[in-house]
DNA sequence: AATTAATGTGAAAACGATTGCCTTATTGTT
DNA sequence: AACAATAAGGCAATCGTTTTCACATTAATT
């Protein structure tokens, strides 16, 4: 027992530090402030040159004296100096800047590997930009152009479907691509996602090892390649198990407002379904959610599983068993993936095809 | 069913545009592809600038005949010219990146509201940068300027504490700078926020109106402006009713660790508990989990309200009442908010501080 | 016819780095 | 003493734009 109550200081420190700087500029103009190179080469009587081979740790190899080299770190540390990366960039052609796309960053499953791999991209000097593409192809194609145009080094993609061309003009441009999540067939890119199809292979067979007859699978219709490869687990059991097949497939562009209802009538029509696969997150919250207006009693009446695993599953009471990504471990292959093209300065000529198993969380403890 | 397969004609667009420049080096470097405007002017036989003023929409101002403006327009469509941004950027100080830095795009909350203010960013034509501080002052610092050595143009902050010489800074450079969820209170800036203490009494209320009578509340040690006002909305409501209060206070540090243990501890010493409101999401999240696994019935043996609303909760049986953030609408004041001061070229003098009421959202049907 | 005022363009200087190639000591060799 | 080799740094071009002037036509004015 600790913590509790405590007095809460509405605290004034600042205040004092506040107020002295930039006294003499009355200036409005912003950024001219910036120290540059320029600034230090012309303070010290040194030439850029030997500031710029000093900044960069070519000190040595550019028999600059020791001495000078330190005056020069010296001062740089006095005065705050920080490189324009504009500047560099425009000269170097690489901005240490990543561009990361994703279907939408408001997805948890997107969100935590978006923290992921923000952290070991940091960790090795790369910021990220990111923005979402909501499945379109045309906004997926118009980030990929921008980015490109803003220099980045490097693209972490989950891509749309019809963006072959687009990837493979990256590629042949030397500019390193990992996808994740999913891949397109035709082109041969690095890719890092799970073995999607053993994963609901292994979610359902667990729903009718439980005794379930009639295993429904609820997917979009996207022709995503983990969405096939996932109703190929599904299919691949009930063969197995001469099992009937109960699919829902909602379209994708409609998914949030048509899920609802369709599933609710899919479940109408078909009162013998006893078992249901959620092929990715959002359709097991939006499914879960049918099922609990509905009243069905999970899992003796219908048993569940999901695709994905998050917080909101975690919660869910009944638990539900869910399939989980090995979010970290795929950031780091993403990541250090991408490293190695960086770091090369081209794009490796084999490409990485990197499939994880994922986990299945087995939650109900009640049959 | 339909696509699959498709034949991509690996294109050879380009080989062309590649060989022409740089012949000398049979360099394998990658970017010097890209066409650039003195390509066009070259090709045009007209001049940089001409085509520059062009390109900006800038024709009729400078007065360049509507020939050559179509001439060239046509030709820039034909190349599918575009601009190098890093160049632009150099001259003329500006980037159209927005630096959004908050506490964890992992949290539904940051990633949420990241969602919706990227895509209104990217309808005003910026793009953002992101990165997560995970609440430490040193990583905001650093954030911070690294965002300010790439030259973004304004900033979007979820601030930790010990941020105020910073930001005052950079409103002195003029860089725009809006706040959100909480603010500092010694630094005056822009800030978009809710109004906690109207929130958290509201959430309380809500519990003592259900007759509850020893309500706790679950908060962290945290001096956040937001924080410290929902306390204040608690002891508000408290002190109307004449109730006891009941304060865990997590240190926020070890927010994750501790709060499992320190939670079941409180129950424990303080039995009489009837009622619980959660500070925050995460708080609210793990809560819950304790409170399941000691089989509390929510809500007859005790109520729950929880700050912020998310999946989790929506789905969480029984249901929780929830404090729900107008994210939409604080994601349009914060962009529009930040457009302004950007358009503008400068730091506005007087700064917006708004606060949006919040919406209680009662799930629980039995009291 | 000469001057002025529009019109359309272009030259060149930024912006702030990086980098290939020089230049000048200084030391060492024979 | 003459010359090469090395050490320590500097010059200036370059990256791709934007933008300030200046220049060259042509049209209009007096």
């Amino acid at each position: 027992m600790k913590t509790i109550a405590l007095l809460f200081k509405l605290n004034i420190i600042f205040t004092t530090t506040i107020s002295a700087k930039h006294t003499t500029t009355n200036w409005i103009s912003m950024k001219r402030n910036r120290i540059s190179i320029k600034d230090i080469s012309k303070a010290l009587g040194l030439s850029n040159t030997t500031i710029s081979f000093i900044l960069n740790g070519k000190a040595e190899e550019m028999r600059i004296s020791a001495q000078v080299a330190a005056r020069v770190l010296a001062y740089v540390k006095e005065v705050g100096y920080t490189p324009n990366y504009l500047a560099r960039g425009l000269v170097t052609g690489k901005t240490n800047t990543i561009g990361f796309i994703v279907e939408n960053i408001g997805n948890p499953f997107f969100s935590q590997i978006a923290s992921l791999i923000e952290e070991q991209a940091y960790n090795n000097g790369y910021k990220i930009i990111y923005s979402s593409t909501n499945g379109e192809k045309a906004k997926a194609l118009e980030l990929i152009r921008m980015f490109r145009d803003r220099g980045v080094d490097g693209y972490i993609l989950c891509p749309t479907e019809g963006l072959e061309e687009e990837i493979t003009q990256l590629r042949e441009e030397n500019r390193p691509v990992v996808l994740f999540d999913r891949y397109l067939p035709a082109v041969d890119s690095h890719y890092i996602g799970i073995s999607n199809e053993d994963a609901m292979y292994n979610a359902c067979k667990h729903l009718a090892d439980k005794g379930k007859k009639h295993i429904a699978l609820i997917t979009t219709d996207s022709q995503q390649t983990q969405m096939l490869s996932r109703l190929e687990g599904y299919r691949k059991l009930l063969k197995e198990r001469n099992l009937t097949a109960y699919i829902l497939s909602v379209p994708y562009e409609e998914r949030r407002e048509r899920l609802q209802l369709d599933l609710e009538n899919f479940l109408e029509n078909n009162g013998i379904i006893d078992g249901i696969c959620f092929a990715t997150n959002y359709l097991a919250v939006g499914g879960l959610e049918v099922l609990r207006r509905n009243q069905i009693k999970i899992p003796s009446h219908i048993a569940v599983v999901a695709f994905d695993d998050n917080e909101a599953l975690r919660l869910f009471q009944p638990g539900i068993t869910a399939v989980a990504q090995p979010l970290e471990d795929m950031a780091k292959l993403i990541i250090d993936r991408l490293l190695i093209d960086l770091k090369l300065g081209k794009v490796t000529d084999k490409t990485f095809h990197k499939e994880l198993p994922a986990r299945l969380i087995v939650r109900e403890s009640t049959g």
